[in-house]
DNA sequence: GTGATTTGTTATCACTCTTTTACCCGCTTA
DNA sequence: TAAGCGGGTAAAAGAGTGATAACAAATCAC
């Protein structure tokens, strides 16, 4: 529905034998996995995609949170990952992402600033420097990554990182983005601030200036 | 996708027949194999390639972890070996070291600051010393050589080393670890290190200082 | 079969990451 | 400006993971 709106068509296959079909007549520019459905082992489309060396960016969405899950689905051939719950706008920019990537060059990163996150290799560098994040705090950038330029709740953050399951106190939250933007300091982050916005939650900015600055240079 | 993007072309062929017309009407680079092809034995097409005297080196890749099939390969007349899953990072890696080699004229080696691990015969240097490795010991070092560069979960070791059959506990992974890290520091391994990548798994790293230091003298 | 070697398990210790807690500061409102 | 809420940060507690040694089991060589 939003897809449609932001200018995508979309087509559904519910078995891996339509899907198929699907991509061999008509000219599709991205599939959306979601492993949670009945018939099982949605990995094995996309093993299946790749091995036909079909050119196709595959963004793979789950309701588990499991990173072994997630493995399986980057080595299986999938581009991107999606956990949920997510909104439309996480949606697209992860497609966004994937499809930019495939079509033009590149990895599966997101910029701001002299940050880049890189989504499929689970790092992110400021500029040459890689930053030494642990697994929540990278799962906290990434989520501020695809979703810059948007204020994000605790709320918000608490569903991304534990799904409503064994969910800690929301002040993690704080000590979290406080963590990150030490490590972010230290490491020269340039043209991106990550900004309290007081009572609703925070959002990750790319600054004005270096924006300008960019395209100037 | 990727290959096209780091600078590769690449052609298909279904049947060994294809193939061999196309190794002897194009200049072919590499050989990517797939022993899980429908049509079988993909070991043939090495055979008759190294009958015939081609020089192109050849990567099999394969779902099946076992060592037979590996030892197949390598005797049929492959260069490299990769089990899935695996990531386009990955195969390039080992695209790019098994043309090297080919070119270079050496044999099946994989060499890692000044660590050279022989997959055809089973064996590693350090420098001019040899390691003493049990087959456990080498499999382990193997594998991260095959994949340097990559994180490798102890499942992923544990699936590569036992293919799921008699499998003991993950934790064996650390120790043959210690095991092997303790012998290339014995025996003065310089330019590599093998790091631990919190609960995600190890990776074989070829240091900064030592690539530069090579580039330079 | 016996001893040596390799492989696998277990226990202990150390370390890292996650989460909670505490305390302070700033913002907002009365 | 005092009260109260939300946020910043440090430090401590708690949980999970890794390193290593020592022990046990299995395998190999003779």
């Amino acid at each position: 529905m939003t897809l449609e709106e932001a200018g995508h068509f979309k087509t559904t296959a519910n078995t891996i034998e339509t899907a198929l079909s699907e991509l061999k007549h008509n000219r599709i520019d991205a599939i959306l996995l979601d492993l949670n459905l009945p018939d099982g082992d949605g990995t094995r489309l996309a093993r299946l995609v790749r091995k036909n060396h079909i050119l196709v960016p595959i963004l793979v969405i789950s309701g588990n949170s499991g990173i072994d899950e997630k493995i399986t689905a980057l080595g299986a051939g999938a581009d991107g990952y999606l956990t949920k719950p997510f909104d439309r706008y996480e949606l697209m920019a992860n497609l966004d992402a994937i499809m930019r990537r495939t079509h033009g060059h590149g990895s599966a990163t997101i910029s701001v600033g002299n940050l880049v996150v890189d989504l499929s290799r689970n790092h992110a560098k400021v500029g040459e420097t890689r930053l030494e994040l642990t697994a929540k705090e990278f799962r906290i950038i990434e989520f501020l990554a695809l979703r810059k330029g948007a204020v994000l709740s605790k709320d918000a953050f608490l569903n991304h990182l534990y799904g409503g399951i064994d969910e800690p106190e929301p002040k993690i939250i704080d000590v979290f983005i406080c963590k990150l933007r030490r490590k972010l300091v230290e490491n020269g982050a340039e043209g991106l601030s990550v900004d309290t916005v007081w009572g609703q939650g925070y959002i990750l900015r790319e600054t004005r200036d270096y924006q300008t600055l960019e395209k100037a240079g």
